[in-house]
DNA sequence: GCCAACGTTGGC
DNA sequence: GCCAACGTTGGC
């Protein structure tokens, strides 16, 4: 299994949203490299969502339930999404600051690329960051 | 094919 | 609100 990290203006699409949907087609990926991030995810992989701009903290984990697929929100391209389903919220969500003050993540995608909305976190900065947050789920 | 100009994203 | 990073566009 494959863990993620994905992005989302709190503004736009905030992490209650996620909760109260359920599931929910992450679309508007316009971006080369996070399309690829995308199209490499597997059903049951992990991901953090993330909370960007506003808050800028990991605030909660879902599950990919559905692999790429295209984005129908996308007027031109061949951009795809996923559909992710809210596992449940981070106890201490892990804030940006928390991220680049631990030597232990300083390559981390999120904090190399700043711009990339869909990226790949290791199976150690995964559980490094899951005990950060004080979350227990598997 | 190079590069300057410009737009967007996201952290501060 | 500003700025850095980076992607895209368009002139040459």
């Amino acid at each position: 299994m494959a863990y993620w990290l994905i992005k989302s203006e709190p503004d736009a699409f905030s992490w209650d949203e996620q909760v109260a949907n359920g599931v929910e087609p992450w679309t508007g990926v316009r971006n080369h490299q996070a399309k690829k991030n995308l199209a490499g995810m597997k059903l049951g992989d992990r991901a953090f969502f993330y909370h960007s701009n506003i808050q800028r903290a990991i605030v909660g984990v879902v599950e990919i339930v559905r692999e790429a697929y295209p984005d129908l929100t996308a007027e031109s391209g061949n951009w795809v999404c996923v559909d992710v389903k809210a596992i449940g919220p981070m106890p201490n969500p892990v804030t940006l600051a928390d991220i680049k003050q631990d030597a232990a993540l300083a390559d981390l995608a999120l904090v190399r690329q700043s711009r990339l909305s869909v990226c790949p976190v290791s199976a150690e900065h995964w559980r490094h960051l899951c005990q950060m947050g004080g979350w227990t789920g598997d």
